[in-house]
DNA sequence: TATTGTTATACTCTATAACTATA
DNA sequence: TATAGTTATAGAGTATAACAATA
């Protein structure tokens, strides 16, 4: 399978198969080599499968920049106006180093927004500002077309199937 | 290079709970703040799944020198006696001067072995040592807990569906 | 004193490129 | 020339600790 243009979309994103990056995810079958043990675990195909989603994402936004990390924290700031540096970053496990940062990245994009509230001078509230609402329009379709390309082999039932099992080992 | 705990208890491994390292990832659910689009997309669950697997085969191992990445390439070499580095790195998706780095590791712990083939003296065959063998049964125990904290609230059928997803997904 | 966020620093991991030796 | 492996180097990402401002 190849590449497929997708004409429904605003941005003119192109449409990247699962086929197209699983080369450089560890195979796990019908490579030269023995898997062993790694063919018995749950552990080892998920990691392979999360390299598969996250370069199928990489791809699919087409900026190095902009990782799924960065992606998420820009969805989250979106979903939750106002939110504190430390909610956020404890949403997503990062460290404060690492959630300042990747404000600071967005900031810098001009996409977010520091608003110190008279409440608790401490603490920002992070809002989108409204080139960061452009941005995670367009992200989001992205995500939704990584998303799809990533998960293509299986039915609607079997993806519903998959999350109802991730989530029961998440929650 | 950094000094790490010796193992003298080789048969004391202890099981480590998917709750006690869930906190330390993000939790899509019943938290303060909203994932938006995070909840409905397949990506970031298993994101989080692969951390909380991370997390506890860390755990189980106790060593933190020993990564995942490193177990799977002991796994690999234990699986596959007498590859070459080219394949194993190949395998796992490293470059190879990851590739060497991860061999040079089990080498430096007395675990693995660089034997010259005559029949190509530019390549390396390599192999587990008598120690490496010891270690690897170790892991190997450890790796088979941990993937079983991993999917404790999954009945036997539905790891089985989990892993035949996931394979349709990586295949 | 405790908490929010920033800055300084160091460490790990990785990749690209240059190098050696074999083929 | 091409390939296997190593070494040099630099970049990205993260974490811990120290710091400033505020509570």
């Amino acid at each position: 399978m190849g590449k497929v243009k997708n004409h429904a979309n605003k941005g003119d994103a192109t449409l990247i198969t699962a086929d197209a990056v699983r080369r450089r995810a560890p195979k796990l079958q019908s490579g030269p080599l023995d898997y062993g043990q790694l063919k018995d675990i749950t552990g080892f195909p998920l990691k392979v499968v999360w390299i598969i989603g996250y370069t199928l994402l990489v791809k699919h936004v087409d900026d190095p920049a902009i990782t799924p990390q960065r992606v998420s924290m820009l969805e989250l700031i979106g979903s939750n106006p106002g939110a504190t540096q430390s909610q956020l970053g404890a949403a997503l496990g990062l460290s404060r180093p690492a959630t300042t940062l990747t404000i600071d990245f967005w900031q810098d994009r001009g996409c977010v927004d520091r608003r110190t509230e008279p409440k608790d001078r401490r603490s920002f509230g992070i809002h989108l500002t409204e080139e960061g609402e452009r941005q995670l329009a367009d992200l989001r379709q992205k995500v939704q077309m990584s998303d799809k390309a990533l998960t293509a082999n299986l039915s609607e039932d079997e993806i519903a199937q998959l999350r109802a099992l991730l989530a029961k080992i998440h929650q």
